[in-house]
DNA sequence: CAAAAAAACTGATATTTATCAGTTTTTGAT
DNA sequence: ATCAAAAACTGATAAATATCAGTTTTTTTG
């Protein structure tokens, strides 16, 4: 079932521009002739806020979260990359370090291309160039919106708008009808909503008590989401 | 004085990076041939979430708010603008509505200029369109940044870290040596560090009582700037 | 498959921040 | 310069959220 309508799912989550695609293949092999291929496991990080980057990173399967740490140690985590995404890149466009940190949350696989072949390809290609601004225009949306219900939004509403984002982060593969089960920590989703995780525990129960979701487990599963939307008090 | 190194000054508010100057004369008279100026006094909306973009926005004097408001009517300030900083592109190269809002926060100046022109420009000069990534990749620097002050920094230093960004703003036209009165209604200043008015003042008059700032009616002005960055508790 | 480790969960309490209902001061218009 | 309106400010209270100190369940590993 789509959400197109029910909740702007797309403004939150995806980038749903692909960069990539509008090279041609000729151009495909130019950028992507150095690549290299890394397989990470949970935990595993891709690189680190303050670093120097040396290339830009494609998620090609599994789920990177990109977050900040306090002083504290808690992490924010900012972003949730999936299939297909572009990672890294500002840094290397503006010439600044990493301003977060990206990592595995399950095993995944990425590619690697050396910042030298990606600027290269963007001083030859015009409509490469254009199409990354579009998708990077795009980006601002989510960022945007991130910090509006970072900053707007009760405790509960937060929880409810990172579920919604996660069940279509964890859509991929699987077929409409299916159920998806949302496979991820207290701790990480306590971080996604901004939550000591204590309360994220706490507020579950009650969308569990409310028909909202189950579980199996540490898996969730959405059982109306309808529900969770309301939940989330969209207008 | 200087922040650098004490405090990323940079990486919290500016957009140093100055997009519309690596256009030649012929490019600018090109890019600048339908411009509009306007005059606009305190409170006058430039544009409102939700609507379609026609052109693009520079700010040639005074200072303008970026925005979302919630349901409850409370407005998150996401960015503050000051002179010569581009506004409202990133929905035109998108294709997408406005994400948030844009007010005069006092009388300001802004040129328009019609979308047809910004892409025009875009599509003939190569380097425009690099530096307009670079432009946005540093952008989102600020932006992922201002997402880890408001989702894991305390009230004071939210309200620090507000102050600190406020007096470079003013700083605009100003001696070195001059006292830099940062002149913001307490309301705005509430919103752009996420907290309730009446916290906001209590605040204010604890840091006063610390030696951080002196007031003269809604004025602020720091008297130390250390203080205030310790205050902030920036590492 | 059993033991150990890690993660999930619970209840009580503390802390932070917002809200409400005002009073006082400042600002802007005549 | 005076008055009205707006903004700044104060104190008391309420609400939201975090923290602490555990217990129970799930997951991982030898």
């Amino acid at each position: 079932m789509s959400l197109n309508g029910i909740f702007p799912i797309d403004r939150w989550n995806f980038t749903t521009h692909s960069v990539l695609s509008v090279l041609s293949d000729q151009e495909m092999a130019l950028l992507t002739r150095h690549v290299t291929e890394q397989r990470l496991f949970k935990g595993d990080v891709i690189f680190r806020e303050g670093a120097v980057p040396s290339g830009i990173f494609v998620v090609r399967s599994g789920r990177v979260k990109k977050y900040k740490v306090d002083q504290t140690g808690r992490e924010q985590i900012i972003y949730l990359a999936g299939p297909g995404e572009l990672m890294g890149y500002h840094p290397v466009l503006s010439g600044e370090r990493y301003a977060d940190s990206a990592a595995a949350m399950e095993e995944t696989m990425v590619s690697f291309i050396p910042k030298e072949d990606f600027m290269d390809m963007l001083a030859r290609s015009p409509v490469f160039a254009l199409r990354l601004l579009k998708a990077m225009s795009h980006e601002f949306t989510v960022l945007t919106n991130t910090i509006s219900v970072i900053a707007q939004r009760t405790g509960p509403e937060r929880l409810a708008i990172a579920l919604i984002v996660l069940r279509e982060k964890f859509k991929y593969g699987l077929n409409d009808h299916d159920a998806i089960p949302i496979n991820i920590s207290r701790a990480d989703l306590a971080n996604m909503a901004g939550l000591a995780e204590e309360n994220v525990i706490r507020l579950l129960s009650e969308f569990k008590a409310e028909g909202i979701l189950s579980t199996q487990g540490r898996k969730i599963i959405i059982k109306d989401i309808h529900l969770l939307v309301k939940r989330a008090n969209y207008r």
